[in-house]
RNA sequence: CGGGGAGUAGCUCAGCCCGGCUAGAGCGCUUGGUUUGGGACCAAGAAGUCGCAGGUUCGAAUCCUGUCUCCCCGACCA
């Protein structure tokens, strides 16, 4: 392609609405413009590097028996009713103002809409039905560019099977696929294990990059692999251990101690000694939470213990359920449903509020005091814990979720009635999973993960293009007869290449735009050196040089290859 | 939703606090010329209802009120 004929947009200076590099550079070199918050116009480049992505994924889907389907993004709403997903994602879902209509955030309506009434016997199974198409999800924040949008591109899929045993070989087949895909993408990633969350079902993996960027926290342990959402991930913290002799329970009046660090501080004592209480409301019922010191409460976990609807008790109810303020909360003389995390299992001699404002208790024994206490894992794991599998320290960081894998089991197929006949004429449900991958997001991530500070490095297969020609002043006749020369003969021999053609154009002007758009192999061809018949060749990513004759490049090109 | 920042030329921004001549700069763009191995130079030029609406004032980019949009942080850590 020649550049004077493209429209590739390129900046000198950082875009303003930009943070992060990837962001950054993907409005540089012209890849994307915005059109509003967390909506982007893919240009010819970026959709040319979207487009290899998309082929890759193809490939690997059709690889495990995937069939490429194309469903409506625009959904009947009364078919998300069915499901109770209208209220699920509640102002996440996108409505339609003038017919009852929604703007599809994910599929599985949509898959077992058709699969009912169409597969009717265990002969008709499996199934594996995809596609690459435009979600739509009213995000209250998108953010960092194409990484959290409200319209993006998802290749999703669904399995459809007769039973688990069935499902368990799909959701293996789509593992493969994926790390498959993001293999061929060139992307450093791993996996985790995650909560469904509000997509229903048992089990489900992450695949995630390691960014600042990223919106899920994640342990991971270098040594043996452990990897975990936050939300789901153990260590090995030990719990505290029971003294020999528990003490009476005696008052403290401790003016302006609010935290746990506060306490410790002014008494003198460990953070294992104390346990800090947290009210939350679970479906309009008050619920003290108990945590080791400043242990933080994983809400995630919190929620699968108790079931239902559960949420931070607001400042101002915390009077009225406990008598005290924030800070002077805690179990004795707590009139409601109590929960503590396992650390503090049969704990004794601990402090915590008084439920009376600046007041602690101490002397507590959870054996005696706290009649009715259940214990959980409710914590969150810190980063330098032990790793709950090997004993390493476990690292614990932001990472951006690229592709999601659930066994989602019967739930719509059951709400959706799609149902049927087994071996034995037995009606039964299909049995559904159900594999996400966010396609921009793998362009982002690899460029996140390929930069320097002049712009992108693409490799191949990503790459738009193999090789970025540029002649040095084309009013040079000379030069401007070679690369003409170069730029179909290097077709020819099958290397995609964009040709740097402009007349206008210092030197400078044509490196720098070369090293933003950042194609793997740059040929520079000036007058100096074809003035011995030479050429230079730069790899963009070593920054090395090298000056060889016209008549060896093909070849020269076809070691790098 | 809560908090913070921003909206002035295609882009990046100054001017605003303390109201006052024709609203500026750099980059980009157009024309002509000189240049051509790391974002060149000279000359001439085009380009902005200062986000929008209302108000205060003799006078508003600047002050006040409302509103929209964009970016960032957070999602109630006792």
């Amino acid at each position: 392609m020649r550049l004077s004929k493209s429209f590739i947009p390129t900046l000198k200076e950082n875009p303003s609405e930009a943070v992060i590099p990837s962001h950054i550079l993907m409005i540089r070199a012209g890849l994307v413009r915005q059109l509003s918050a967390g909506i982007y116009s893919w240009l010819p480049l970026g959709y040319k590097v979207l487009r290899k992505i998309m082929d890759i994924i193809r490939e690997e889907m059709n690889n495990i028996g995937g069939q490429e389907f194309h469903y409506p993004a625009l959904n009947p709403k009364d078919i998300w009713e069915q499901t109770g997903r209208v209220e699920a994602f509640g102002d996440i879902l996108f409505h339609v103002k003038n017919r009852d209509y929604v703007l599809a955030p994910t599929h599985e309506e949509i898959v077992a809409f058709h699969a009912k009434g169409e597969i009717v016997s265990y002969k008709d199974l499996p199934q594996i039905w995809y596609q690459i198409q435009t979600k739509f999800r009213n995000e209250p924040r998108p953010r960092s560019g194409v990484i959290r949008g409200r319209q993006f591109i998802m290749k999703d899929a669904y399995t459809l099977d007769k039973d688990e045993a069935g499902l368990d070989v799909g959701y293996e087949l789509h593992d493969k696929a994926y790390r498959a895909i993001f293999d061929r993408c060139g992307l450093k990633y791993f996996v985790v294990g995650a909560s469904s969350g509000a997509m229903g079902g048992s089990k489900s993996e992450e695949f995630m990059v390691k960014s600042e960027a990223g919106e899920d926290t994640v342990a991971y342990c270098e040594s043996c692999g452990y990897a975990a959402n936050v939300e789901v991930a153990q260590s090995n913290a030990q719990p505290i251990e029971r003294e020999n002799e528990s003490k009476e329970i005696f008052d403290i009046h401790t003016p302006n101690v609010k935290s746990i660090d506060d306490l410790c501080a002014f008494l003198k004592i460990n953070e294992r000694q104390t346990a800090k209480s947290r009210i939350y409301i679970n479906d309009d019922k008050p619920v003290l939470v108990l945590m080791l010191g400043n242990d933080e409460v994983n809400e995630t976990k919190l929620t699968n213990v108790l079931g239902g609807n559960v949420r931070p008790a607001h400042p101002d109810e915390l009077k009225e359920i406990s008598g005290a303020d924030a800070g002077s909360i805690g179990p004795i003389g707590f009139k409601h449903k109590i929960i503590a995390d396992l650390l503090l299992k049969d704990g004794n001699n601990l402090y915590s509020g008084a439920n009376k404002n600046d007041y602690h208790i101490g002397g507590i024994d959870l054996m005696r005091d706290v009649p009715n206490i259940e214990y959980h894992d409710l914590r969150i794991v810190k980063s330098g814990e032990k790793c709950i599998r090997c004993g390493s320290q476990l690292d614990v960081f932001k990472a951006i979720e690229l592709g999601h894998i659930f066994k989602l089991g019967t739930k719509y197929s059951e709400a959706l009635g799609v149902m049927f006949l087994d071996e034995t004429g037995k009606e039964k449900p299909v049995v559904m999973g159900s594999y996400g991958i966010g396609v921009e997001r793998i362009l982002a991530c690899f460029i996140e993960q390929n930069y320097d500070d002049k712009g992108i490095i693409w490799k191949d297969p990503l790459s738009p293009f193999d090789i970025h020609l540029i002649g040095l002043n084309m009013k040079n006749s000379l030069v401007a007869e070679t690369t003409e020369k170069l730029y179909n003969d290097l077709q020819k021999e099958g290397f995609e290449v964009l040709f740097d053609d402009r007349i206008e154009g210092s030197a400078g002007v044509k490196f720098n735009d070369a090293d933003l758009l950042g194609m793997p192999i740059q040929i520079i061809v000036g007058e100096k050196n074809l003035k011995e018949n030479k050429v230079e060749i730069k790899n963009r990513r070593s920054g090395n040089k090298k000056v060889v004759e016209l008549e060896k490049l093909i070849d020269s090109l076809q070691e790098i290859f």
